[in-house]
DNA sequence: CGCTGATACTGCACTCCGCAGTATTATCTG
DNA sequence: CAGATAATACTGCGGAGTGCAGTATCAGCG
């Protein structure tokens, strides 16, 4: 039985406490989504594969005659996501429509690109802000597991930059297209300039940029 | 015949120029795939769901007697795409392994997150080499499509300033985890700081951030 | 002349998603 | 306290997308 990241996921949550299907969705929501986003369908189905392959058990449980299953992790389980956390990860992926639609930009109108990019930006505004939410949770106390402070910071951290990444970008290319003639954008002078910045970046500091 | 995303990154293309699907293949390898990756197999059945939609046209040509699909975009294919970027696009995917270990890392070794954080940093750093080798090659004026250098620049800048993301956080948690105890990183100072930070940010500030 | 690599695909099993649908229980509202 | 609404707890189904293996043909090179 061959386990997927998601498995891994899934055992990661389990590892941190038990939990019924349905609470795994809702914490998902709160973390996992914004770096490893997962259908509700999916976690329900990896479950159950979990359980099959002896890294979880089941326990059933009624509120009247309503049955709801609550996972355990095992101690198969705790050592299959040890060895996983030891492997390398795969490098991240990246799927952004806007910048799809950015990248095809002359066969539409500048209007739509500028409305595209006005959209992405507010998207980006709106998570920072749930992140914001997130994190004044934390430093008042109320976060459901004060230990895992450390690994929430350093993973919020990573998400928080992200989104505020794409809403610098949003902003500055809506302040660069707006001075375009059409949506060819012929002749803008930024083109070579950013170019150059890309070319030039890596050879100049080998990784050794400081913070 | 409900066409996806993925049809318009296509649809994209073609509008572009014409492809025979293996030059098509290629082509997203220098390209889309860094902003909306794609599997080589797709391409083949987007490609005729394309042509079954009536957006695209096929030409098989013959070397010797290997047929090879030329694909070209059609009147209704243009609008569709047009129709297309004047819509909403759907917010950005990330799907992060390094962040989800980071996430999980009190129930692995320290030494493990350190190597996952390496791996990341070593991935950023060569998408950040091949990022720079391209944009050489537009600065060179080597680049197929000249007069689309503008789309080129506006998307590659985000790209790379993604890499470089990914390449600083993982640098940055890195020197941070380094300074803990064991895997939990209890009482590690920076964690109230992070979020603390993250708090701060939407606030302080509604969006008028200069670059 | 045989080898390697590029070109040009197809089949298959599986992951994953999105939506709709089906219940039951808890909570709020007039 | 009845009725509406929201939360809880799932399943089924069709289709999108992946990854790998497999099947050819053709070009270039020593």
């Amino acid at each position: 039985m061959k386990l997927t990241p998601t498995s891994y996921a899934l055992l990661g949550l389990l590892a941190v406490d038990d939990w019924t299907t349905y609470e795994l969705a809702q914490q998902t929501k709160r973390s996992l989504r914004f770096f490893f986003p997962r259908a509700e369908r999916q976690l329900y189905a990896e479950a159950k594969r979990l359980t099959e392959a002896g890294l979880a058990t089941t326990t059933i449980a009624y509120t009247g005659r309503r049955a709801s299953t609550t996972y355990a992790i095992t101690a198969e389980g705790r050592s299959e996501l040890a060895a996983w956390l030891g492997t390398e990860p795969a490098p991240p992926v990246l799927e952004a429509e806007v910048v799809l639609r950015a990248f095809f930009a002359d066969h539409g109108r500048v209007d739509d690109l500028l409305a595209a990019l006005a959209a992405a930006r507010d998207q980006a505004v709106d998570a920072q802000r749930e992140l914001a939410t997130l994190a004044g949770v934390w430093l008042a106390g109320d976060a459901p597991f004060p230990d895992r402070m450390s690994q929430g910071a350093i993973t919020m951290r990573f998400v928080a930059d992200f989104h505020e990444l794409v809403e610098r970008w949003a902003t500055w290319a809506a302040s660069e297209v707006s001075s375009w003639d059409d949506a060819q954008g012929r002749g803008w002078a930024g083109a070579r300039a950013t170019f150059a910045a890309i070319a030039e970046r890596v050879e100049v500091q080998p990784g050794s940029r400081p913070e």
